[in-house]
DNA sequence: GACTCAGGGCCAGCA
DNA sequence: TGCTGGCCCTGAGTC
């Protein structure tokens, strides 16, 4: 699928699928019923897992995953030659063994959908080597150790959700499940034994076929946090998901609605793919000329896909339940920290990436992205919110909406707070019509911070800061030159934004401490390397 | 220094 | 003729 050209309108899921995804893992279908992820769990060995692009057998790991060596090679040649594939269907042609061949375009953008790593192709060609993955493919391997173990070990303390749920008023195929089931009574389910969901976040999973198991840790765990539901405040968007898209999770495929920049509503559109979509008159995205388009289009280029992200964190949740044995799925925590974990490496690659960022030592990359990785994720969910979210309501990377007031309802005082908080923010940012670029120029002000402690070309990050800020200004001076303050207003802003992702550091850091966050995520690694 | 393993190259087979 | 995919080579990292 050549996600530029992606068509919204096409009546395609939620998440454009690739190839042979299951089929009720991206729609709503009985979602009581066939709440069971149809993949097979995956118990094999690593060297008998099948290829996430053609289901062939993986012969190691190869741009960044494991691959099968044919995969490997038409990646390689691709981005070798700078291969341009266009599909000759519907950008959604099925993708296995016996069919792989016959539409590079779509067996290109799924390689790069699950997270095969254009950048791994060496420009040298130089041969021989290990690449700069290493930690990651370690962190895979880990992690893969640890699920196996954690099938072996936490059977035990596993409470089914569904138990609760079949009661629920829920039509399965209700597109719109956040505001018609969120009023549903909060079943006593095992969502209130967590001081995560205990702020109705469980009423909000719950209508989206919620799978989700209680680990060892999640029952075990003691129930006074610190910052109970902070994080949803923050995230509101992994909060929805944590409920609404365990790894069985289906996005409803008949009814719901995608939103369009614009706030209006489509049905079956992708929004996913809509940030990076030709601006159109009444999208606030891009649509505004600059007076410094070069700089502008630079800031632009590469910044994430939201198809592309959405589709990523889809795949990635679906190898992690396909590795996982029925009865033992991610609990919505776990799913949450997931996605913030693939929405973080997003957004570490757009900055590494990025030119401007290229240019700096990689000391200083790493000492600039350790320092801003917590307000560049709340930067990207606000961004999602202007962009897609229905008034009231909050968009999940995964493309649903859920009521705010919902939300508020259930939760407790911080955490209401919290949301109220996040909300403000979106509601003075959509007024003030943020675009596209004045997001690019924000999340780069916020990236290169001069002020960061031990960063060495100190001096060089000031001056692209400055010269962002100056574009910035521009920008904002000639796509609204009625308000002459919104520059001054969107700097304003940042603040708020660094003070919210510091309390989601602080939440996630307590609940590392208590042992619920995944091991070997990124997430964690950025936790330690700050508390360190 | 041997081993590992991921990226690159080669080339027979195929459409 | 160009693409595919299996096999082998290479060499940085690891033990």
């Amino acid at each position: 699928m050549d996600l530029t050209d992606y068509h919204p309108q096409q009546p395609q899921p939620l998440v454009h699928h690739h190839g042979n995804y299951p089929e009720d893992l991206l729609t709503l279908e009985g979602s009581l019923t066939s709440q069971e992820f149809k993949t097979e769990p995956d118990s094999r060995p690593e060297s008998e897992e099948s290829c996430p692009i053609c289901e062939d057998k993986v012969s190691g790991y190869h741009y960044g995953l494991l691959t099968c060596e044919s995969c490997k090679g038409f990646f390689k040649r691709s981005v070798q030659n700078n291969k341009r594939y266009t599909c000759a269907a519907q950008q959604s042609c099925p993708m296995n063994l016996l069919q792989r061949k016959r539409c590079p375009s779509c067996r290109f953008q799924k390689c790069l959908a699950v997270g095969m790593k254009r950048e791994a192709v060496r420009a040298d060609r130089m041969r021989g080597g290990r690449n700069k993955f290493g930690p990651l493919y370690r962190r895979d391997r880990q992690r893969k150790q640890q699920k196996v173990y954690h099938q072996a070990n936490a059977a035990p303390y596993r409470i089914k959700m569904e138990t609760t749920q079949i009661h629920r008023p829920t039509a399965p195929n209700d597109p719109h499940l956040m505001s018609s089931h969120t009023s549903a009574p909060l079943s006593s389910d095992a969502f209130q034994q967590s001081h995560m969901y205990s702020s109705g976040m469980g009423q909000l999973a719950a209508p989206m076929s919620l799978d989700c198991t209680m680990n060892a840790d999640r029952v075990l765990t003691p129930l006074s946090l610190p910052y109970p539901g902070l994080y949803d405040r923050t995230f509101p968007g992994y909060l929805q998901e944590k409920g609404v898209m365990p790894l069985n999770y289906s996005p409803p495929s008949t009814n719901y609605m995608h939103p369009t920049p614009n706030n209006s509503f489509t049905p079956k559109s992708t929004p996913a793919s809509s940030l990076c979509s030709t601006p159109s008159s009444t999208t606030p995205l891009s649509e505004a000329p600059t007076l410094t388009p070069n700089f502008l289009s630079q800031l632009l280029e590469g910044d994430q896909d939201e198809s592309q992200l959405c589709a990523k964190v889809l795949a990635s949740l679906q190898r992690e339940q396909a590795n996982r044995g029925k009865h033992d799925r991610l609990n919505t925590f776990s799913i949450m920290c997931k996605m913030a974990d693939q929405t973080l490496f997003g957004l570490v690659e757009w900055a590494r990436n990025s030119p401007l960022f290229k240019e700096l030592k990689v000391e200083d990359q790493m000492v600039l992205l350790q320092s801003c990785w917590s307000e560049l994720l709340v930067l990207d969910h606000l961004c999602r919110q202007v962009t897609y979210s229905k008034e009231g309501c909050i968009y999940l990377v995964t493309g649903q909406q859920i009521e705010v007031s919902i939300i508020i309802s259930q939760a407790g005082v911080t955490l209401s707070s919290l949301v109220s908080r996040t909300q403000d923010l979106v509601s003075k940012l959509k007024a003030f019509q943020l675009d596209r670029h004045e997001f690019v120029c924000l999340k780069y002000l916020v990236l290169f911070n001069p002020d960061v402690k031990s960063v060495q070309s100190c001096r060089q990050v000031e001056q692209t800061q400055e010269r962002v800020n100056r574009a910035l200004m521009e920008h904002t001076q000639q796509s609204h030159p009625r308000h002459s303050d919104k520059f001054g207003q969107l700097l304003l802003r940042l603040p708020e934004v660094r003070s919210i992702s510091l309390q989601v550091e602080e939440y996630l850091y307590q609940r590392h401490l208590l042992g619920d966050l995944p091991c070997n995520s990124l997430l964690t690694e950025m936790l330690h390397t700050k508390h360190s």
